[in-house]
DNA sequence: GTCCGGAAGT
DNA sequence: ACTTCTGGAC
């Protein structure tokens, strides 16, 4: 039930998703009943947060794709990757929230932080930026991926916002580029 | 690489 | 009006 959450916060702000969650999780508690879910129905829950259409269709496909796995996630990223609604990102988060595994995730948020506290970027594309990846595993492929992963997001979200970040206690800045440039 | 697709922030 | 948001599919 982790991973629904993951596929609600696409391109979505956590606060948004925040806001509907607990009614989506009263009315489709688990996996099952989610698999046995009616389109249209779901559809009205993800009206608040957008992208319903789509995303509804996403969560179709994957609560009935689990369901004729026997409700496990492979552990493979490669065949993780073929399911529907499923990227590197999500592919990531179950990694290391379903099965407690060490991996990276990366988004535009954690690009951006890495980006300016390293200089790490070589592409524009996140999904094709070893140098960021690499880093990225570095920092939250540990032992503790878990509490690792949430405290980089954390660290997105309340410091390295896009145009005005807030740098007052960030724990990054330290040895950030961004900021030494700054002075 | 390009397209898609809505709310919320700026 | 433009950008950003825990991207994925094609």
């Amino acid at each position: 039930m982790q991973v629904v959450s993951e596929v609600l916060l696409q391109r979505t702000r956590a606060e948004t998703v925040a806001g509907i969650l607990p009614a989506f999780l009263e009315h489709y508690p688990s996996w099952h009943a989610l698999s046995e879910a009616r389109g249209e129905e779901l559809e009205q829950f993800l009206v608040p947060i957008g992208l319903w259409r789509r995303r509804a269709r996403s969560l179709l496909a994957l609560a009935r794709k689990l369901a004729s796995e026997g409700f496990v996630f492979p552990l493979g990223e490669r065949e993780l990757l073929g399911w529907p609604a499923v990227g590197p990102y999500v592919a990531a988060a179950v990694r290391v929230f379903v099965h407690g595994k060490p991996a990276a995730l990366i988004d535009e948020g954690v690009a951006r932080l890495l980006g300016r506290a390293y200089e790490c970027r070589t592409r524009v594309d996140i999904r094709a930026d070893k140098a960021l990846r690499e880093l990225a595993e570095g920092i939250c492929a540990g032992p503790n991926s878990r509490e690792l992963n949430w405290a980089v997001l954390d660290v997105v979200a309340k410091h390295c916002r896009p145009r005005v970040p807030s740098c007052d206690g960030c724990p990054f800045a330290v040895d950030c580029m961004y900021i030494r440039k700054a002075k």
